[in-house]
DNA sequence: TCCCCACGTTAATTAACGTTAACTTACGCG
DNA sequence: CGCGTAAGTTAACGTTAATTAACGTGGGGA
């Protein structure tokens, strides 16, 4: 218990790192349900059993993508949210981030609003109120950044923009192919998809903010 | 063979519908891999096996599920587009289709991009086959909408554009808890969410179309 | 040198599930 | 009246999957 002898640097990312990842993969390509620990295991070059000497069990291995992943997005979009260069920058920076996460985590993304409910009840309370932290953050930004969405009585309004905007951009799964290996499929590589986002984002929080403003 | 003395109108809905309805409940609340057959039995109040007398199979009845609805989608889709009172209206007829159906039939919405990799793949691809020409019935729409649009090299642009508002309106199932009961919730009712997404929807189309237009 | 522990392996256990078989019941029709 | 068929029932079968047990191995301190 003295010593630290860790130090992998042969395979590049440690053994518990590299199952979340072929987890992450596998889970999203055919749902939690549908993958075996042994294959969880082949993927990783190690079989089956094996697995239980770096989690738990199977469910933990889901708990710990979907808790890394919403802990992730709360804590970077606190940083972004308070860059201090107004409601209008921080909303653009929480945005970009949610966009950049989009496409660079795609299989975490995937995995955040299909397998929630295949959690422990337990684990499931922790990532709804990671969750529920996050849209709150995007909730009173948008809000200041919108005045007309600052109405108390528009608070529902942005509360479901917010909502609607995160299945707008968490949308890219299915736009591109399932394969994030060239991104030359259809047009649109990475960057300009990432750029279609954020003006879609925006368009819909303006269309969100003159909905409020006419109705009252 | 010669008769068809079939009038139930005892509980107002043929069994096979009846257990298309919860089956949908069923699996959207906790997957299709995480229902199984006697639960679906139970719903419909005849146990287990009883049901292989009207489906042919689990399989079978998600599949009946997830091509009905593409067929609905489309086919209603169809129709609503050919409203011929020129191209904004169309777009907002295909708008307000859409919103309907999410909000009125969740649990397919949510079946629909969430169960695909569960089916055999023939009738994978004959829903693809549907859920293509929906979308291409939309970029169609969207493009004589919105000038901008139009050009050729935009055509990706659009198509990005549609798969996103697809996302933004089919999230209202996160939106609204997961009982539709009454709509009192959170505030906002069904036909304040409904005009609020088409709200959201023609936001991002113009901002896409904005986004096109600038780019060239 | 020895031994401990991280990291694997394969075999066994247990539970669940989809599907089929065999059998029952009610009822519309010739 | 009698019979065929639609619609169920329960029991049984075969598979698959997650987890646990029991066992192996190799390398780094004391």
């Amino acid at each position: 218990m003295g010593s630290m002898p860790n130090v992998p640097a042969a395979s590049a990312l440690p053994r518990r790192d590299q199952i979340r990842r072929e987890a992450a993969r596998l889970f999203a390509a055919r749902g939690f349900l549908g993958v075996g620990v042994d294959e969880i295991g082949k993927a990783v070059g190690i079989s089956g059993p094996g697995l239980y000497r770096h989690f738990a069990g199977k469910d933990a291995m889901l708990a710990d993508l979907l808790i890394g992943i919403s802990e992730r997005l709360l804590e970077e979009g606190r940083r972004r949210a308070g860059g201090g260069d107004g409601p209008a920058a921080a909303l653009d920076a929480l945005i970009g981030g949610h966009v950049e996460f989009a496409l660079d985590d795609r299989d975490l993304i995937t995995l955040h609003d299909r397998e929630l409910l295949n959690l422990k009840e337990e684990d499931r309370r922790t990532v709804r109120r990671l969750q529920r932290g996050y849209v709150e953050l995007w909730v009173d930004v948008v809000r200041q950044a919108y005045p007309p969405l600052a109405d108390p009585g528009a608070e529902p309004v942005a509360r479901a923009a917010v909502h609607a905007v995160f299945g707008l951009i968490n949308s890219t799964p299915h736009s591109l192919g399932p394969n994030p290996a060239q991104g030359e499929r259809t047009g649109l590589q990475r960057d300009g998809m990432a750029a279609l986002l954020h003006s879609l984002a925006h368009g819909a929080f303006a269309a969100a903010a003159d909905s409020a403003s006419a109705h009252h």
